[in-house]
DNA sequence: AGGCTTGCACGTACGGCGTACGTACGTCAA
DNA sequence: TTGACGTACGTACGCCGTACGTGCAAGCCT
């Protein structure tokens, strides 16, 4: 039985599953190896190291983002879908999305989104300070839910479901805390995503009219 | 020389010196040890484990923001300092950053800069509902902003000015990347960070009106 | 065909890691 | 005095990443 040959998508794969089966702290070349029913050894002819073979898998999962960009429709309704779109890191791959925000890539695979939205902001009329520092908003916001959603949920085993335990908090230190426990405790992640979503799109569609109104 | 005791306190401390000077792999408990001119496991009288130890240093940085909150200002003026007080936290301890917010902390440490928002929000005249909204917007986008900024950072070390070589992106795939290519290489921190928190206040201060005067 | 180069799979070995466990020693209560 | 207790410490185990050397199979040149 000639096994398929050993490449480096392979193994970026494999290691993709074993992070989202174990989580990243499970991932090490022994592991990925026995995985793959092969040397350890064997692995550092298509991966220079460890942390080359991590950035692949955030380049993999990256790449693996939809992008069902329709020109036509409005560009509100584009920003909407392409942060949407990025969102689905967080489903498809859980437990690699922090691998994902944090290695910052020097590839191609981190270019495409960025290629994508800034290409929509311009169509919209923004010039290219205002898209950039708009686009790196969105960014951050993103990547600050998405760390936000999967760091609630590192792993589904404990069945704390109140991230504020009322007994822990002091009500005279932490009052607000306190009367707002419930709240702080449930968690809608998709309703809160396109909250702050739809509040940025507001923001910036009032933004290039007030600068054309602007002093200056 | 009746060296000072050991304790938690102090070992929190040494890693967090460790980890501003050499960076966050550099921590192993070995190391810490040696630091402290102590021998590995006495260590463990004062701190359970690695983990706990990390959280430690997580708390402690955080504990360290120094909010100086006016109650007769804006509550505009408010949130923009607060917003600028946790960044602070990327400025005096960039190497530790990525530490606070990638664990997330069920201790009093983490709820303080919580309770000043929610207070804030609550006297601007946002109701439950909204304030906590708005209070996991801006958490998202502040630890969105600290993550690039200190990801694009990761050590001082490489002369690499750009973080998008020109040579690297294909002008036929990547049109705007290549245009835009001087601004997404510069990076003006402070004022990125301002224009997103600006914007963020703007949009918020509508919202309540907004509802007032919606359908429902 | 015979020999040579090349590339991949693999085993071994080294230094470092977190930490379980046993031990020795100081201090304080009874 | 004696015992219990807390703290510092050494040793040891099973992991880790990976440098290095070996062997084998396929492709190439003559």
């Amino acid at each position: 039985m000639p096994t398929e040959p050993l490449s480096r998508t392979r193994i970026v794969a494999a290691a993709i599953d074993l992070i989202e089966r174990e989580g990243a702290d499970a991932v090490s070349m022994r592991r990925i190896a026995a995985d793959l029913g092969v040397g350890v050894m064997s692995l550092y002819n298509h991966v220079p190291n460890k942390d080359a073979l991590l950035n692949g898998v955030a380049e993999a999962v990256l790449s693996q983002i939809e992008f069902t960009d329709d020109p036509d429709a409005h560009w509100t309704d584009r920003v909407r879908m392409q942060a949407r779109a990025f969102r689905q890191i967080a489903h498809g791959h859980p437990r690699s999305t922090m691998l994902v925000v944090s290695r910052q890539l020097h590839s191609n695979a981190g270019l495409l989104p960025v290629e994508r939205a800034l290409a929509t902001l311009r169509s919209a009329g923004f010039d290219g300070v205002d898209a950039v520092r708009v686009l790196r908003m969105f960014i951050a916001y993103i990547v600050g839910s998405l760390l936000r959603e999967v760091g609630v949920t590192p792993t589904f085993a404990p069945p704390r479901q109140h991230m504020v335990n009322p007994d822990d908090v002091d009500p005279a230190l932490f009052p607000e805390v306190n009367a707002l426990a419930p709240l702080l405790s449930s968690c809608d992640h998709d309703a809160d995503f396109d909250f702050g979503v739809e509040l940025l799109i507001q923001a910036i569609t009032v933004l290039p009219k007030r600068k054309r109104e602007g002093t200056r």
